[in-house]
Formats: C-alpha cells, structure tokens, sequence
DNA sequence: TACATTTGCTTAACGGTGTTAGATTATTTA
DNA sequence: TAAATAATCTAACACCGTTAAGCAAATGTA
C-alpha cells in the first residue's frame, strides 16, 4: 500500500517547511529573531514538533548551512565552466564567491559565522570541501611549472580568501560604511589580479 | 565634605567593576555565556543594579567596545612610532592590528562582529575613527607624489583592512583549521609588502 | 466489531534570558 | 529622633530552547 509513501512525503515537506519558515524570519527579520516558537508558527504547529525533525536548533542551522555551501558550490561551478583560460576561471569564480555572498546574505553569516552565532561544529563537513577543492584545483591550474607545492597551493588559497572574505565581511557588517559598489569592485578585482599575477613570477 | 566625591568615586568603582566582570566572564566562557546575571554574581549585586550603571546589555557591550579601540589604538601608535620609514611604518601598524586582534579575541570579536551577535550600531564611534585616522595618513605618506587623492587613500585602506581582517576572521572562527603560525604570518607580511608596492608603481 | 497500539500533536513545565516595577532596607538630612 | 532620600533586593513579565506527559485520532489485531 502506497500510503507510507504518502506519508513519508508528507514528512518530507514538513522538514522542508520548517526549513524554509526558518529561511524567511531570517531573511525578514534577522538571525538574532529566529526562534523555535516563530518556525511553528509559521508552520502552523507548535513548538515540540520540530524536534521531531531536527534534533535541535542547531540542526537546522547546520542543515541550511549545508544548504548554503550546495547553492555556492554550484555557482562556483558554473562560473568556472564559462571560461576557458586558468586566469579568467579564477577571477570569476571569486566573483561568483563574491555574488552570492550578497545574493545570500544570510547564508554566508552563516556559513562563516559574520555578524552571527557560531555554530561550533562545522569542521569537516562535505560540502564546503568541494567548495575548498574546487578553488584550490583552480589555483593549481595557474601554476606554469608543474607539479605544485600543495603548501603554495594552501598559502594562495588563503590570501585569496581572506582578501574577498574581509572584504565582503566588512561591508556584510557595516553596510553604512563609505565602502561604494565600485570602490569594492575595484578592490576586488584589482586583489585578485595581483595575486594570480604573482603567482607566476 | 568630600563624601560626595568618595561616592561618585565608588561609583565608578562599581563601574569599572561591571565591565571586568562581563571581560572576565567572556575570558573564560565566550560571548554567549555572558548575561546580565552573571555579571551581577561575579560583583555580589543582584541584576537589576546593573541598570544603573548601563541603559541595557548592548550599553556594556558598547563601552567594551570602545575600550577595544582605545588598546588597539595605543598600540597602533606605538607601532608606528618605533620606525622611520613610511614602509616601516605601514607594515609595524598592520602587525601591531595583528598582534592586538589574537591577544585580545574578545575584544576584537566584539569590535568587528566576528563570531558574535553584532551590536548595530557602532558607526561614528570616535575611538574608531582615531583608528582609521591614523592607518590612513600612514597610507597617504607611502605616496611618492603629494597631495594623494582620498579615493586612493580609501581604495588602499580597504584593500589592507581587508585581507588582514579576512585573516584573522579566518583564523578566529576556524581555530582548527589548517592555517599554521608561519603560514599566517607568511601571508600578512607577503600581502602588506605587496600592497605597498603596488602603491608607487 | 471491540480492544490494543501506535501516531500526531498539544499543553505544561523547567531553567534560562533581558528588563522593569514595587517593596524594602540603609543612609543621610533636617 | 523623624523625614527624606538613596541603595538594593524580590518578584514579575515576556521571551528563549527543550523535554515530559497527556490527549485524541488513526491504525492494527482478535
């Protein structure tokens, strides 16, 4: 009897509602807003019943995290794809890094903990190494002399990270800062060509 | 009689008190396990007397906050005033903004929003400014050719702040990660000469 | 059909949070 | 000493995450 389908597919769409609900208090009222209670209303239910879909709070924190790293991994992806040279690949996947941290703003102060409760645990999880590989695949690519060090791929990685991490960190927390859309594009991209360019030189 | 000053005195004494306690709490057990009880326990007074001294919690994370810049502010200064060079200089400065953020996590957590509930509004802190006062006429004396444009001035501020700062939130939030000391330090000093070459060239 | 079991969901509670109002105690002033 | 003021506490409110107990409807079994 296909009922139990039924049914698993019911609870299925629960989990995505309670997921979902959680997204839209964020994106309309902030992390600092969301609350257990707010989901269930929202959903219709009260309280005690999400935890009979997530094991606490922080399952679902930890579960649109891993959905965060899901969307920027397939706009990484497709940004890379578009480009033919080592060089163009790189600068538009940090662009595309860039966009969504913006485009989602919600799910980067989760995914990198800016302006945001941390949820501690998130070493290791699947999709952030893809994330992690993809680029670093990408950095290698721009090395002339083959094979590479992996400790110079890993020293790149950073300083690449950290300059667009900062960069979008300091405008995700002060958005009323001096900082203007060109003057970030400018940075941006002018960091990112110095960097590739250094690599092989 | 001078009861009234030795009032006011002991006054600021509880103050100041407040202030260590809610440091001393966050020292020991992070930024989440501050509360306004907890400061209450640790200075023999119940709740409530906090009120007296602070309009609410974000009015302690405030004046915290200022402290922060006040201690990153002298050592900013005393960093630059130890060299002659404007190259010197600029790179003790960024180092000193360095050394500050990992000997004072907290502070510097509570400052920048990293890892932590952010309190709004902290734009157009004075302390602050001080800070970026002196980073930007450290920037400024690079120039070979005077008078800099602002727009340069700014462009280079951000390009530094940010890669510094992405560094360290780096680092802050994923302790465990893979980045080491030399690696660390291998990227601040290789990005801050590299910025300051780009300056005159 | 009648009973037992499972399922879905709610209410109530616990201990915690920031914050405020009212009562109480101690100190100063007249 | 009595009144006034200051210092401090208790109790409460509304919220938070989370858990336990209970109810009611659906389901399985005889």
């Amino acid at each position: 009897m296909g009922s139990k389908e039924r049914i698993l597919r019911l609870k299925d769409e629960t989990r995505t509602k309670i997921l979902d609900a959680a997204l839209k208090i964020v994106q309309t009222e902030g992390w600092q807003a969301l609350s257990m209670r707010k989901i269930a209303d929202q959903i219709e239910y009260t309280a005690p019943i999400i935890y009979e879909y997530f094991s606490n709070k922080e399952g679902i924190l930890l579960e649109l995290t891993r959905k965060g790293y899901e969307i920027l991994g397939k706009d990484i992806r497709e940004a890379r794809d578009k480009h033919e040279s080592a060089e163009d690949k790189m600068e538009a996947m940090w662009i595309a890094y860039w966009n969504f941290a913006f485009a989602n703003k919600e799910f980067y102060q989760l995914m990198y903990g800016v302006d945001m409760v941390c949820c501690n645990v998130k070493s290791s999880m699947h999709e952030a190494e893809t994330v992690g590989t993809m680029l670093g695949d990408a950095i290698e690519a721009l090395y002339k002399k083959q094979p590479v060090c992996e400790n110079d791929i890993c020293t790149k990685y950073y300083t690449y990270w950290s300059i667009i991490h900062g960069l979008i960190s300091i405008n995700l927390v002060r958005p009323n800062g001096r900082t203007t859309d060109e003057l970030n594009q400018q940075i941006l991209k002018d960091a990112i060509k110095g960097i590739t360019l250094s690599i092989n030189s």
